[in-house]
RNA sequence: GGAUCGGUAGUUCAGUUGGUUAGAAUGCCGCCCUGUCACGGCGGAGGUCGCGGGUUCGAGUCCCGUCCGGUCCGCCA
């Protein structure tokens, strides 16, 4: 027998036992004729003490970092206790001990506090994995596991594997291609998402299907993007937009409570796609903090249903504001002290590429009433108070006011929202708040491509008052800057999104599950007949066996761990994650193949320049 | 495809307007130490300054190219 116990659980309760304990050196510290070692495990860390009859065979055997090590000995209370680790109270007065086996010295140290960069600790990452924190984070991704498969095998999910070696279907991201030996010269490609077989299990009368699965997508990454992750993907058949909402809810907020104790009952707020745009600039806007936009002037296409504000600002001959499409602002509560240097780094900061504005305007709502601003020159004190006022502004705050083209103001102003709540706390790392996200457009115009794209996914239904318009009209546009004018641009899609602060955790949607609908989003994709049959004619036929009304979401895993587990990168959730270029550099892969390979599948390889 | 930051000892970093033998901390090795737990003390070893080219009397430092890593934009139905 290796170990009776583990090198977390013994405590003083255990005095006087005889343990046999294993686990790898993290420190020896020798003292003369005593020597005390760190011995470590998954569970803990229990000290060691080696007293003076075994250093001759200390001697002969010396001990480093990172040895693996099996003692037997006496649990002992100990004379100066360790209020630190919970062993801290005894130790192991070691009668044999026995080194299972040696290491070289690590490159860097296996502490929670490593001196280990990224690089290194990716490709040592087995190295890495021992540490505390790691570990810690991985417990939080089993748990989050642990928690969804029970709350939805309580409500009668079934959990399905569906294949990875499946067909290309270039729709939206690019697919991760595999080459066949035994089909010469033909592909499988990686699923980007279960998407078609989750709905032909909903034909197949498996009304609650779920899967814990993985995903594949070739395009670049992120801190909190890779190539290979992890959805928790469901589909419920008979199901409304409502249902959904409700199951899923459910589902987060059982998460919530197993794996961070935390009681969410309040109920999760919802806004349309629109509201969140106008409210926030972003279609997942953190909702734990105001800061919301104050839109001074907009294309009424855009939002047709609110009033422009634009006498506030037009009519002072002041060309940046009275030449922009769009001029929003925001009122940051309590900086209207901020100092030459520090609006000059908030206009630096708009100014960087990847925002690109062209500059900032800001108004200082001084406590006593009166209004400083970069725009003196063009407005009045009385201008300036009314646009205080539209913005919601108290004495003591600092607006910042954006203008430019639609697209980029908006988004640069959310980016700006974000970085003063980060700025100014307001970003709480304890505090979680959801949002459902809701009517998103079913289109998108994809200028490069000069067409309109499915937004979430193709097998999306419209809003049911929509549907006669999309199929009325003609699907191919020539002309990109008509498109604002299209009617695709106002047809909204049974879709939702969940938000978690501020990121999109999850998404789905009701789907289409009639043969004669899906033709048509098909084909107002651009996508003909023959083409339909090609890519997507499994599913049409399959339509056309009584399929049910279905739905489903699919939540980011990895990603709703970092969130809980308080981290911006879901590499740190992830046991052996791919670095920004795609590869493992623990692995170096992807690597070459042998010629043996290429010649059994009848490739050779032709490197265009 | 693009922007930007970085690459110097095993590791994390410093290195001045270009100027003598490239430093610190930590780790590693040796000696001392009976209550440490970031142990302590003394001593020692350890460097292709990512790589290639250029400017210069002289390059870790400046210029060009390239490779590797981080972050972001595009991209991610």
């Amino acid at each position: 027998m290796y170990r009776t116990h583990t090198c977390g659980e013994l405590r003083l309760s255990d005095t006087t036992k005889e343990v046999t304990l294993a686990g790898w050196v993290q420190t020896v510290r020798k003292f003369g004729s005593i020597t005390f070692v760190d011995l470590r495990d998954r569970y803990g860390i229990t000290q060691l003490l080696f007293s003076e009859n075994l250093n001759d065979e200390l001697e002969a055997n010396p001990l480093g970092r990172e040895f693996v090590l099996q003692v037997k000995g006496i649990v002992n209370e100990r004379s100066n206790k360790n209020a630190n680790i919970p062993t801290g109270d005894i130790e192991i007065a070691v009668n044999e001990f026995s080194i299972l086996n040696k290491s070289v010295t690590p490159p860097f140290k296996i502490e929670d506090d490593t001196d280990g960069g990224d690089d290194l600790r990716m490709k040592y990452r087995f190295l890495d994995l021992r540490r505390n924190a790691v570990k810690k984070n991985l417990e939080i991704r089993y748990s989050v596991n642990r928690s969804a498969r029970n709350y939805l095998h309580e409500n009668n999910f079934m959990d399905i594997e569906t294949p990875f070696l499946i067909k290309s279907t270039p729709e939206g991201a690019r697919d991760f291609v595999v080459p066949s030996r035994m089909n010469a010269g033909q592909f499988y490609a990686l699923p980007q998402s279960p998407q078609t077989f989750k709905q032909l299990l909903m034909v197949s009368g498996y009304d609650r299907y779920y899967q814990i699965v993985k995903c594949f997508r070739d395009e670049d990454l992120r801190a909190d993007r890779q190539p290979e992750f992890t959805q928790i993907d469901c589909e419920m058949a008979f199901v409304e937009q409502e249902d959904i909402l409700n199951m899923f809810e459910g589902l987060i907020k059982q998460i919530f409570k197993d794996v961070k104790n935390i009681d969410y009952t309040e109920k999760v707020e919802r806004t349309t796609w629109e509201e969140a745009m106008w409210m926030y600039g972003n279609d997942k806007p953190d909702i734990r903090f105001d800061m919301q936009l104050c839109n001074l002037k907009f294309p009424q296409h855009t939002f047709p249903s609110k009033e422009n504000q634009s006498s506030l600002i037009d009519g002072a001959n002041f060309p940046v504001f009275d030449s922009a499409e769009t001029v929003v602002a925001i009122a940051v509560p309590g900086c209207s002290e901020y100092s030459r240097k520090q609006t000059d780094e908030l206009v630096e900061w708009v100014k960087r590429p990847q925002i690109g504005m062209k500059g900032l305007a800001f108004i200082k709502c001084n406590a006593d009433g009166t209004y400083k601003s970069s725009i003196d020159k063009f407005y009045t004190e009385e201008k300036l108070k009314a646009i205080a006022a539209a913005a919601n502004a108290k004495a003591g705050d600092l607006i910042l006011i954006l203008a430019g083209a639609e697209e980029r103001t908006r988004k640069a102003i959310s980016d700006l929202r974000m970085y003063m709540a980060d700025k100014l706390g307001l970003r709480k790392p304890g505090e979680f708040k959801l949002l459902w996200v809701l009517d998103f457009p079913l289109f998108e115009y994809d200028e490069e491509g000069n067409r309109w794209v499915a937004r979430h996914h193709p097998f999306t239904s419209p809003k049911p008052v929509q549907i006669a318009t999309m199929i009325d009209n003609n699907p191919v546009i020539e002309n990109a800057a008509k498109y604002l004018e299209h009617p695709y641009a106002s047809i909204k899609a049974n879709a939702y999104d969940m938000v978690l602060n501020g990121n999109e955790i999850g998404g789905g949607s009701i789907r289409i599950f009639q043969r004669e609908l899906q033709e048509k989003m098909f084909a107002a994709l651009g996508m003909d007949a023959a083409e339909q049959q090609h890519k997507f004619g499994f599913l049409l036929g399959a339509f056309e066996y009584g399929a049910p009304p279905h739905g489903g979401i699919a939540f980011g895993f990895d990603r709703l761990c970092a969130i809980l587990g308080g981290s911006e990168s879901i590499r740190d959730f992830i046991a052996f994650p791919k670095n920004n270029a795609g590869r493992d550099v623990m692995l170096d892969a992807p690597g070459t193949i042998d010629d043996k390979q290429f010649e059994e599948l009848q490739i050779k390889l032709d490197l265009k320049e």
